[in-house]
DNA sequence: TGTAATACTGTACTGAGTCCAATAATAGCC
DNA sequence: GGCTATTATTGGACTCAGTACAGTATTACA
């Protein structure tokens, strides 16, 4: 499998001086095949968060068009992170002393809170009932899925002893929907 | 000079299509030149953005230690703000219609809202006393930076019509700064 | 069995980014 | 002026990610 085949080799030889080729051929694939599955190395490194965005997309669309939005929003991440065990962690998270890829891998994190932030951005619109491209919206959208983002980050660099992820969303979720005001006092 | 002849290539044929032996070519110097200037070819895209967040770096460094976190990077980052007019939008956010290259140019654009983060989170830490892997420090700088990063989008796509990008930043803080859960009632 | 769809592979290509060694330009000094 | 050390620029060769496309195997299904 080339996930697995992926994990080997980076924390054998580090992100970067592992090769397409080398991951499909421990795989026994060639490296075309690698690209039917990913469209790039490094989604490697992001299945489990991926996967996470890709719930939380489907958990905000199935949400009711009443309710309140900062709690659904929080609600569903909440949901979504639930059961994800300490055993799930992203490879780029928790292998990035390893790999010695820190800076490599980020951008391609990036991506990810970038697209949670999308997904965020879409459900506060049609919920307030606002323009997708409204201030209000993406500054929300954008400060959410940063916290998100910064609660994995924690959550993965606290390494053996973390408690559950649910636990470092709720906290993110705490500082900024309370507001800033009041937890940087 | 590097970064005009890449504007109009960028503008003239698109980002993607245009290389970087094309842009070194107009500028009339050599490919490895390019490179003794800027370490990648996106970098072009956000000469503005990247001298904004090192004059914030700047002046969050010299902010005294005893004023209340917050409102120091709100003050900094207004300042460092103010001074940049309606030209100054950054290649990457104005032309992306022309340039059609919205998603192509979105990561590189990232890479600077987690180094602005960076930012952030090196002040907060400091003035807070904690640790800088913390997670209230992570959360309130990614929100920070992500409502920052909002601004400039929402500022940038207002067009010509468009205000003082520090009105917009000013917005984006409110939101943040004063509660989620206010905002978004 | 035949056939259509799907999975896989080979080959060839573009272009970003890196490395290193060589040459030009420049600044400072006598 | 000339001499030297430093810096700027260049050429060339290289790796590797990602793309395109055509061809072959495999599977599914009638």
């Amino acid at each position: 499998m080339l996930e697995d085949a992926a994990a080997e080799l980076f924390l054998e030889n580090g992100y970067a001086a592992t090769t397409i080729d080398q991951i499909a051929q421990r795989a026994g694939v060639s490296r075309n095949t690698f690209f039917n599955y990913f469209s790039a190395k490094s989604d490697l490194l992001w299945v489990e968060l991926d996967a996470a965005i890709d719930r939380l997309a489907e958990e905000l669309r199935s949400t009711a068009s009443g309710r309140p939005a900062l709690a659904a929003v929080r609600e569903a991440a909440l949901r979504v992170v639930a059961d994800i065990g300490v055993d799930r962690v992203p490879l780029a998270l928790t292998q990035d002393d390893v790999m010695g890829t820190r800076e490599e891998t980020r951008s391609s994190g990036l991506v990810r809170l970038a697209r949670r932030s999308d997904v965020i951005a879409g459900f506060l619109s049609r919920q307030l009932g606002r323009p997708a491209d409204d201030l209000l919206v993406l500054s929300a959208a954008n400060a959410l899925s940063g916290a998100i983002s910064a609660a994995w980050t924690v959550w993965a660099h606290d390494g053996i002893g973390r408690g559950a992820l649910v636990d470092y969303v709720s906290a993110a979720f705490a500082v900024v929907s309370s507001g800033l005001e009041s937890s940087l006092a």
